[in-house]
RNA sequence: GGCCGUUUAGCUCAACUGGUUAGAGCACCCGGUUUACAUCCGGGAGGUUGGGGGUUCGAGUCCCUCAGCGGCCACCA
């Protein structure tokens, strides 16, 4: 044996002789209980970072369920990831001084589908450096055929039980990306503005009434102006009408409870088609809407000579024209929060547009009460009231994507529908169609269900990436369960031994910046499809920051690369490191201190083997030299392995790991050995056999959290064939 | 504005449901080791547990309050 654990020298070779051995191949075995974890798909396209290497819990928990005797089904997979790869892919376009719109769909998808194969592999193959004992063989992608068939029948027995629906709405709109994005993908930032204060002058006689906005440009699209009904300065104005300057269209004043008096003058401009609580009051007035910015950033032809003009632009010259014609009051300095594009940070414009929305309320009823009930166990608690605030606060889920990075929604429109057409404002040809004409359909449909004669047009929105990966558990599952063969119906999938064996898993780990874009959805969608929780428990793990705490970014330079980690300490090091010492759920500060303490942890775990090794061949004869101390550590250790047991059981993985790290080191080789020593040069046996007996054991309990440096020494003493993971915790 | 978290040794963090002299690692100081490991061993120094108040036989832990830091959320245009 080498004097130190070298962990280049094991870990690609250890790794393999797992794989090769189906060690971490999971199949139906009724006479076991089935451990499952599925991985939180990582993008196709991406490169392992930190974040990943946290995943490091679902690890220990795989092998230490499999050290306990279950069949553990640990199952990798990888994500599309719709709009981030699409980021990604459309700035390597541009490097190439290409664009989006140079290409066909069907050109561009291929594209962007080779540009992700291309670096799937890599991201598999970093997965295994880790460690993670993934069943392989049966990785899943979240564009394969049946997934994505899987996801089909899910959106149609959500729109057959109407609980999605198509309809007119403002959206969040990044003018940029061109496309639009579910609540969660707006990042609020808090800017300082300005408040501009507008004098709107009153229709038929003299004065005017004064709007504070912090958008004027929008003006052009007013529909009216309200204020509260409470409001007594304005009281006498309700009913009236204004002119609007620069435009000249008559309003009419409102009365309103949504307007804060407080605020401003009390009077607010209502901008129904670019902004969400104007939206509303028009909904409530049935005032009309105008929309005067475009979904590319410009003034569209409602916005009259302005028309053509980005928004910023637009700004300037309405000031301009304001203030020479005598309306801009006066202006005052204002710190706002501005919704921006999570990914570009272009601010984002709230736009009306038909698109898919999920009816959220029922979904999330549902899942509070699984949560409530205990049906999903939330680990630490103190996110469960933070998943049930999340579950409150839903509101419809708009899951229509423009982009053609994804799964295309199965969604038809009759031709001969009598509903005009969304972008060319004509009618359709035939009155007889009721209805929007709107349709669901698995496969692409050789006629027309509703018409009998048209050709359908396909929607060419893709759904947005989270509802696909909100399907995860059970869409692979079935997937699998059926072995590729796309089945009628959701209930189908379910009758099969396979699924039932596995689905509900066993624990959702995951990190705690994901509760409502996945954790939330899961549950939701899970519970939807098929009348169960996805999973019993939902372990969230933190960030890990820089050593001070920083969130490691590209900018501030502070990220560290887990493989150069690894290659430099080790993978049981690294693992290691982002458990010792930490609180479950709270952000890790990462320092390379850290990871150095877990080497040498690991070092002196194999040196205590070492020190067997040699010891064993002197064991001759048993001469009873310590009998009495071979019996206090026996007795010693019986407690320390109570503890482990109740620790790993409870989720209290760093106390587990602490418990060994302080027993194994300060213990049993800093004390017991040591003690044990002389007798051993002596040949004691019987004082050899209790110490192997006990380092066996602790190798096993280590052997979650440090799988490498374990195996190596149990091949070392059992044989290269033998591994740690085909013996079981509870026969010692 | 609301919610959640956090504040403990120089640094990074522990201390489960309140119960001995508040513990580790790193750093620091002193000493040791010809055969498991210097990625080691033995010893040491270092804390008014953010401030204030309260409950209790007993508070780092529970309650109130103030302050700092971090995060999430909210339609003040």
């Amino acid at each position: 044996m080498d004097k130190r654990f070298k962990p280049k020298e094991w870990e690609e070779k250890l790794y393999k002789s797992w794989e090769a051995e189906g060690l971490f191949t999971a199949k139906v075995d009724k006479k076991k209980k089935p451990f499952v974890i599925i991985l939180p798909p990582p993008n196709a396209n991406g490169n392992l970072h930190m974040g990943h290497a946290m995943m490091v819990y679902q690890d220990i928990m795989v092998r230490y369920n499999k050290l306990l005797g279950k069949e553990v089904l640990y199952l990798p997979g990888a994500d599309h990831a719709g709009f981030e790869t699409w980021y990604v892919f459309e700035k390597e376009l541009q490097k190439q001084g290409k664009s989006r719109f140079d290409f066909k769909r069907e050109e561009l998808y291929k594209m962007v589908w080779e540009f992700t194969m291309k670096y799937r592999g890599r991201m598999e193959d970093q997965l295994r450096r880790l460690g993670f004992a993934l069943d392989w063989e049966k990785k899943k992608f979240t564009l394969d055929e049946d997934i994505v068939w899987i996801v089909y029948l899910t959106f149609k027995k959500l729109f057959d039980e109407g609980l999605v629906y198509r309809a007119k709405r403002l959206i969040n709109y990044c003018v940029r990306c061109k496309t639009s994005f579910s609540d969660l993908e707006v990042s609020y930032e808090e800017e300082e503005g300005r408040l501009w204060y507008i004098k709107y002058p009153l229709k038929g006689e003299e004065g005017f009434i004064t709007v504070a906005t912090t958008r004027p440009e929008t003006m052009l699209g007013d529909t009216a102006v309200a204020v509260n009904p409470k409001d007594k300065r304005y009281k006498n104005l309700i009913g009236k009408k204004v002119i609007l300057p620069l435009v000249g269209r008559e309003i009419p004043i409102i009365a309103d409870e949504a307007v804060d008096p407080e605020f401003g003058t009390g009077a607010v401009k209502v901008t129904p088609a670019h902004d969400e609580t104007d939206w509303q009051i028009a909904q409530r007035h049935n005032l009309p809407m105008v929309q005067v910015i475009g979904f590319d950033g410009r003034m569209t032809k409602e916005a009259g000579k302005f028309a053509g003009l980005r928004v910023k632009e637009v700004r300037e010259k309405v000031l301009e024209k304001l203030k020479s014609q005598g309306f801009l009051e006066k202006v005052k300095k204002h710190v706002h929060r501005v919704g921006k594009c999570y990914k570009c940070k272009t601010p984002i414009e709230p736009l009306p547009r038909e698109q898919w929305f999920i009816k959220i309320r029922p979904l999330a009823e549902k899942a509070k009460e699984l949560v409530k009930k205990g049906k999903i166990k939330i680990i630490p608690k103190k996110f469960e009231k933070i998943l049930l605030d999340w579950l409150d606060r839903f509101y419809d889920w708009n899951i229509s994507r423009q982009i053609i990075w994804g799964i295309r929604i199965p969604a038809y429109k009759c031709q001969m529908s009598n509903v005009k057409c969304q972008n060319c404002e004509r009618k359709a040809k035939s009155e007889k169609v009721k209805g929007d004409g709107w349709f669901v359909s698995l496969e692409r449909p050789e006629k027309c269900p509703i018409c009998g004669e048209c050709e359908p047009k396909q929607d060419e929105d893709t759904f947005d990436t989270w509802f696909s990966s909100g399907q995860w558990p059970y869409a692979t599952l079935m997937s699998l369960a059926a072995k590729g063969e796309k089945l009628k119906s959701l209930e189908d999938y379910q009758k099969i031994e396979f699924f039932k064996y596995f689905y509900p898993t066993s624990v959702m780990e995951t990190g705690y910046d994901i509760l409502p874009w996945w954790v939330a959805r899961m549950i939701m969608l899970g519970n939807f499809a098929t009348g169960k929780e996805p999973f019993k428990v939902v372990f969230l793990h933190g960030l890990v920051r820089d050593k001070h705490g920083q969130k490691m970014s590209k900018s501030k330079g502070n990220v560290v690369n887990p493989l150069d980690l690894i290659e430099k300490y080790g993978a049981d090091a690294l693992r290691a490191s982002l458990v010792y010492n930490t609180t479950v759920g709270s952000d890790v500060n990462f320092s390379e201190e850290r990871i150095i303490g877990m080497r040498n942890f690991a070092n002196k775990i194999w040196n205590m083997g070492r020190f067997l090794y040699l010891a064993r061949e002197k064991a001759s004869e048993n001469k009873g030299l310590l009998e009495k101390e071979a019996e206090e550590l026996e007795k010693e250790f019986a407690e320390v392995k109570g503890k482990y047991f109740k620790y790993m059981n409870s989720y209290q993985f760093p106390y587990a790991l602490e418990l060994l790290h302080e027993f194994s080191w300060h213990r049993f080789a800093d004390y017991y050995i040591e003690k044990f020593k002389e007798a051993l040069w002596q040949g004691d046996k019987g004082a050899f056999e209790a110490l192997q007996k006990v380092y066996f054991e602790i190798l096993k309990m280590l052997h979650p959290f440090m799988p490498f440096v374990t195996e190596a020494i149990w091949r070392v003493f059992k044989g290269e064939e033998r591994s740690i993971l085909e013996v079981s915790l509870l026969s010692l």
